[in-house]
DNA sequence: TAGTGGTCTAGACCACTTA
DNA sequence: AAGTGGTCTAGACCACTAG
């Protein structure tokens, strides 16, 4: 009984006992204390060591084994995870902090009707020459343009469709869940690209910088593809960022 | 009491009750019985209709939130989350299948001590002029040349760092998890490209080309730079894809 | 006040690993 | 056989929302 861990469950706290007993182990691991690797020690020892319950303990692991921290084999213990360069996971937060309130502002260049291209029948399942919107946007943050976007949707004369997604707040809703509750998913891809001459001049950059292609498909409930569409920014203005590990 | 929902838990199945009700919960959001934005059933309506105790059920709701599915909101109920595109992660598994068994074959190309420059130095929070292990890779995906690695390894006499990380299971290592065990996190940021003459030559491509970069940097557990380097890709042969939404 | 989700207990039984 | 994680029960109390 040389050195019991000091920190302990203050049960007067307004974070709940296992999101503080979350961020002990975290900061266990991330201070070296216990190595990828190592073994945890056992879920009795812990409900001794932090006088909590078992089914709070593992509601823990549970935690700290979705979040990839560790990995739980039954049988044997549950043991720190060594980095995975394969676990990375990229997201989006920097393109959405662009659609908060105030961040940014929605230029409409262009939306009209279309017959549908062989490529564009093809992303949206329809038949060559069907009636599509084609719709271009840029997006500026404060005064410089920071997204350029293209858009095909499906032509629907039943819905007004055509009015609701030309509308800034359709494109804000995309990202912060407002509008687009008939979609049932959505698949995306990066890729990288070079900016062409129309692209090079609405963005205020050059021909053949490099840049980022952010494509996008949403479907509704009935698996239909709806749009179609892709965003690109030049590569120096936006970037995507991951964290594997222990950032504590 | 028109219709009772068909599916029920199966006390006999493999799969435990909790997984049963998750993927019941999910296919029933994704055949567009729940909509974004209804509520579902409340916790203790789920204990009876699916004759499980209420931890059961909360463990359900639990995983489906941080699933991003739903969003349970105190007193007033759970509801089925819209499609939010800042949701979107993109994850690195098209690139970490290359590294696995019999995928791929790895080539050095060159590996030298050399002196930081300015840039490195800064990188690795090093001084200019240091000593580092500059090592070029080449990985073959079949006989096709796919990634080009370049990384500038901090040269430490005490450890024969040199040697192991000049070794493809190094490598292969960062990706499944077996060697980057002295490592406590990692950055790593995609940005966009485009083929330099010596570039173009090893990936038999041409100058020019769109291409993807993925840059990293390594630290140990004193929150010193370890590694520094990036993976570059011809944009037409390696894609990061995410799906977002119900994809069942 | 009634209903909702949020947390937590103090066990139980099981499957698996190791010795 | 002993120890480990995996699942599950049948409640309890609390905080919050709504009518």
């Amino acid at each position: 009984m040389a050195d019991e861990p000091i920190a302990t469950i203050d049960r007067n706290s307004y974070e709940p006992a296992y999101a503080q007993l979350v961020r002990i182990l975290r900061g266990q691991i991330a201070a070296g204390v216990f190595r990828p690797g190592d073994r945890l020690p056992s879920e009795a020892q812990l409900c001794e060591r932090y006088d909590v319950s078992p089914m709070t303990v593992r509601r823990v692991v549970n935690i700290l084994t979705d979040q990839g921290v560790v990995i739980a084999e039954q049988g044997r213990g549950t043991f720190v995870k060594p980095l995975e360069l394969g676990t990375a996971t990229f997201d989006l937060d920097r393109l959405q902090q662009l659609f908060r309130e105030g961040q940014s502002t929605v230029k409409l260049l262009k939306a009209h009707i279309t017959s549908a291209t062989e490529r564009t029948a093809r992303k949206l399942a329809i038949k060559v020459g069907d009636r599509t919107v084609f719709i271009r946007r840029l997006i500026f943050q404060g005064e410089k343009p920071m997204l350029l976007h293209r858009e095909h949707v499906i032509y629907d004369p039943t819905r007004p469709l055509i009015e609701a997604e030309m509308e800034v707040t359709a494109l804000r809703g995309l990202f912060s869940g407002g509008g687009g509750s008939d979609l049932k998913r959505g698949d995306l891809t990066i890729d990288a690209t070079v900016l062409i001459e129309e692209e090079a001049a609405l963005l205020h950059s050059e021909v053949g910088v490099p840049a980022l292609r952010l494509e996008h498909i949403f479907y509704d409930f009935d698996d239909q593809p709806v749009s179609w569409g892709w965003f690109i920014c030049s590569g120096d203005r936006l970037r995507f960022t991951a964290t594997i590990g222990f950032p504590d």
